[in-house]
RNA sequence: GGGCGCGUAGCUCAGCGGGAGAGCAUCCGCCUUACAAGCGGAGGGUCGCAGGUUCGAUCCCUGCCGCGCCCA
């Protein structure tokens, strides 16, 4: 095909998605229509993508996160906002670490320390430059409409002023702290975690019971990690537990070491766990820590910073987990292993980034004090100035901003925001603001840490729009309209974009809206996972089935609060529907359908029908787009097309276009409305192939593209009651007769001579009576006809000949699977209109709705009877 | 252990007080001049189990069983 219009006979038989979506997406980026004006007077509308990680690849979860926006995006687009769509990664500080360190062993057999900070860093922006950033090229084959000249990088200079200028602000309010706590800490990466880095699972260990002292002074500690038991400084028991009350106060020996610790009582020890006594390893343990804090215990750390035991004698040098059997072997010799239960399942913290333990390690790391941020981020959601949809999310985001704990933000990293502290001489401390100079002199140094990748995405709403400068997108765009995003990101994302968005702009909180949408799992509801094996690449299914394939089938499995779960035989089947919008088109085209001159004031009632769904279709998927419901808007729209236009109002139009003359004028403006407001209803989901179908319908032109054109608007004058009632009898007397047909094995392209009454014709079906016999293939009745079978739909008595060649024995059980049917209803609303309470109690419309279906039901059972009496004696 | 959610057709999911629905899969018949990536037709569900409320429960309440997720 060629680049220019695909003219109406130059359209294939099938939809070609691989060159049609290259094409498209260029021409859209070369007629500019992705970029947006912070001086328009149009209203805003924004969008910022939540930075995929610049390591990172497109995956499903991205695709259908993308499709959201991208479909949220190109409706505003339509409706005239100025819409725009951020895009940017960020520098993931630890996995693009990681990446670069890796490729540094193997290429150049080098760690980073050879290397040394400065070079390293050097080498992280070449690795970017040629490797990072892969998921940008296959954002555009996805079609996502951002403005790429604003395209943002969490490590940029702009946004690099945004990380220091904030930090400065919340050092300068106290927000911002160095303490020593127990922090998570990762011994491969070898850098501290902040809470939610740490994904817990349950995992097989092991519980073994100890007893520390001897004799009566004795007392036996249950614990999975025996190895800390070097660093022991306490035993705890709870204060009112009778059988500990004689030892507390007293000092047991701590094996190996021959220090001797306290027996102390703590309320937060439980006494139903193990023997309710506890050993307490302030360095090793966060629980251990606080109870330390409580009774002044020294803290004493037993495990480097790979996790490896120091000093103390014969177990120095072991790893934690040869430690730990070692350790366990060695108390058991001395007759001190009392219980060993295992494998014992307990939760055990992983590395979310190397899935290593996390192993707990007192260490000075920097702090957000969180309680003010959240408390505002709680409250914003409170009164109702940021709204979480599906509302359900809501209870989650509370009870995480109302109980969170302060966030650690160093990372012992080279890769990210070095933290803008230096430390003098005399033990001074000063925080340096971006456009400040560090203090000069002997003796001052920068704090070695980075910031948590976080904390700079914290600030992605305002700090891609310019902040701290005071620049015209921030006025426009900020805050921006929604946030969309994986439930699963609700607390890193959304929670942290909110205490910064609310601390740094005045209140002013990131987003009007936050969307939140499931996981994406395999046909069977399974998550999407290497060791499973069922993880489907988006890309391959965009190379085999279309982007807009792909898109429709995650789009349309979007419930909201549910994960969206999907399969290759659906993305087949979102082609398939692709390529019926194509030749519904095609078939347009083919018979001089047009989007010319306004609509005829004289419409038949099938053009009036088409126009009344259409109408209909436009009012219910611009309300489900305002309630993200994706799901049922792709629905309706998919029937709306398939159904209504495809199968009904083609097949109908086919005779009228057929007959040509003032009739056939109409119904090829109609035929072009109806696509036309179709591929634009279809556009923010499917935009490729509803741009070229677009363009080949309405003609070419600079500029010109669907992805601009009008949102269709619901037009109520065009709903017509009383043709929707008309067409829809008709549907169910041809769908009676392809039935019979069906049932009785005729060729679809045998004719039956048949006869049509309509007696009283309240609906008005009888000026139809040729496109009943066109669609359900029935002859005239000429001389000699002999019905020899009849079907009665609402009042219309379709008789038909069918030349002496009826199955009776089909034809009889067609009848009785209907009579059963209507005794069935007849019975139920007899029971019902016999029961005194149901009268005396139910409203009125409902006895009446049950009168009715008792009358017809019982107007079946007649008719049917008859026909079986007809039917006896033959064959 | 705490919290949230879910159990509806073979699979994935809608529906959430008055006639059990969709897509895909299945079966039957069709190359009907837009489309076989198609057309026409059909079968298939004591709506997890047990109680309760109601004239009426898949839908509301309680309990139980099973599954999932988050937090500790």
């Amino acid at each position: 095909m060629t680049p220019q219009t695909a003219a109406a006979t130059e359209l294939p038989a099938q939809y070609q998605p691989g060159e049609v979506e290259t094409r498209r997406y260029e021409r859209w980026a070369a007629d500019g229509l992705f970029g947006v004006d912070p001086a328009s007077d149009r209203p805003a509308y924004s969008i910022v993508i939540p930075p995929p990680n610049v390591t990172g690849s497109l995956h499903m979860g991205h695709a259908l996160d993308h499709t959201m926006q991208d479909a949220l995006i190109r409706r505003r687009r339509m409706q005239g906002y100025e819409a725009l769509w951020m895009p940017g990664m960020d520098h993931a500080g630890i996995a693009t670490q990681n990446v670069v360190e890796r490729q540094l062993a193997e290429q150049d057999g080098k760690s980073r320390h050879d290397l040394g900070r400065d070079a390293f860093v050097r080498r992280v922006w070449q690795w970017k430059d040629e490797y990072g950033g892969r998921i940008l090229g296959q954002m555009r084959r996805l079609g996502d409409s951002v403005d790429w000249s604003r395209e943002r990088f969490t490590m940029d200079a702009g946004l690099s002023s945004a990380v220091g200028t904030i930090f400065k602000r919340l050092y300068d309010d106290g927000l911002i702290y160095r303490a020593e706590r127990i922090i998570n800490w990762c011994p491969r990466c070898l850098t501290a975690l902040s809470d939610i880095e740490v994904e817990h699972s349950d995992d097989e260990g092991e519980l073994v019971s100890i007893r520390y002292g001897e004799g009566d002074s004795a007392i036996v500690v249950a614990t999975t990690r025996a190895e800390t038991m070097l660093g022991d400084t306490a035993v705890a028991v709870h204060p009112e537990d009778a059988r500990y009350a004689h030892l507390v106060g007293t000092e047991v020996e701590l094996p190996f070491t021959g220090r001797r610790i306290p027996v102390v009582p703590d309320a937060h020890v439980d006494p139903s766990f193990g023997t309710g006594a506890v050993k307490v390893t302030p360095a090793h343990d966060p629980n251990d820590f606080e109870i330390g804090q409580r009774h002044d215990l020294p803290s004493i750390t037993v495990l480097d910073e790979h996790g490896v035991i120091t000093a103390h004698g014969p177990f120095e040098g072991l790893d934690r987990f040869e430690a730990r059997p070692a350790i366990v072997a060695a108390l058991r010799e001395q007759g001190r292993i009392v219980a060993e239960k295992r494998p014992y399942v307990h939760a055990v913290g992983h590395c979310s980034r190397c899935n290593t333990t996390v192993e707990p390690r007192l260490s000075k790391q920097w702090f957000v004090k969180v309680e003010p941020l959240a408390k505002a981020a709680g409250d914003a959601v409170r009164d109702g100035r940021v709204a979480i949809h599906p509302p359900e999310q809501e209870k989650r985001y509370f009870a995480w901003v109302d109980n969170m704990h302060d966030w650690c933000i160093s990372r012992q990293l080279w890769w990210g925001h070095r933290i803008p502290i230096w430390y003098g001489p005399a033990g001074e401390m000063v925080c340096v603001g971006p456009d400040e100079e560090p203090p000069s002199g002997e003796g001052w140094t920068q704090d070695a840490d980075v910031l948590d990748t976080w904390f700079s995405s914290a600030l992605w709403p305002f700090s891609t729009l310019g902040w701290p400068e005071r620049t015209p997108e921030l006025a426009k765009f900020y805050p921006t309209s929604v946030l969309v995003t994986g439930y699963d990101i609700l607390f890193f994302w959304v929670v942290r974009m909110m205490m910064f968005g609310l601390y740094a702009m005045a209140g002013r909180q990131p987003f009007d809206q936050v969307v939140l949408h499931g996981l994406v799992r395999d046909q069977f509801g399974k998550k999407m996972s290497k060791s499973r094996g069922n993880v489907v690449d988006p890309l391959e299914w965009m190379d085999r089935f279309g982007a807009d394939a792909t898109r429709f089938t995650l789009a349309r499995g979007v419930n909201p609060g549910a994960d969206v779960a999907v399969s290759e035989e659906w993305a087949q089947g979102s082609r398939n529907f692709c390529n019926k919008l194509w030749n519904a088109t095609r078939f347009a085209l083919l018979n001089g359908a047009t989007v010319a001159g306004p609509l005829p004031t004289e419409l038949s009632t099938v053009d009036r029908w088409v126009l009344s769904r259409l109408h209909a279709t436009v009012a219910e998927v611009d309300r489900l787009f305002e309630e993200y419901e994706f799901a049922k808007l792709c629905d309706t729209l998919y029937h709306f097309a398939w159904d209504d236009v495809c199968d009904w109002y083609l097949e109908l139009s086919k005779p009228v276009l057929a007959a040509g003359g003032p009739a056939a004028d109409a119904t090829r403006r109609v035929l072009g409305e109806v696509l036309d407001v179709l591929l634009r209803l279809l556009h923010p989901v499917m935009p490729f192939v509803t741009d070229e179908l677009w363009e080949a319908l309405t003609g070419p032109g600079a500029g010109r593209s669907v992805m601009v054109a009008e949102w269709p608007t619901p037009d109520d004058a065009r709903r017509d009651a009383a043709a929707e009632n008309r067409i829809a009898v008709l549907q169910r007397i041809v769908t009676e007769v392809r039935r019979f047909r069906s049932d009785q094995g005729l060729k679809p392209g045998q004719k039956v001579a048949a006869r049509l009454v309509f007696p009283a014709d309240d609906a008005g079906v009888a000026a139809h009576e040729p496109l009943i016999r066109s669609l359900a293939r029935l002859a005239d009745a000429g001389d000699g006809f002999e019905p020899t079978a009849s079907l009665t739909v609402a009042d219309v008595e379709v008789a038909l000949d069918t030349r002496g060649s009826i199955d009776v024995a089909a034809e009889r059980a067609r009848l009785e699977k209907d009579l059963t049917a209507a005794r069935k209803e007849r019975d139920g609303c007899a029971a019902k209109l016999g029961n005194e309470a149901f009268l005396a109690k139910a409203p009125e419309p409902v006895v009446g709705k049950i009168r009715g279906r008792l009358a017809a039901a019982e107007a079946d059972i007649a008719r049917l009877t008859d026909a079986l009496e007809g039917l006896t004696g033959r064959g």
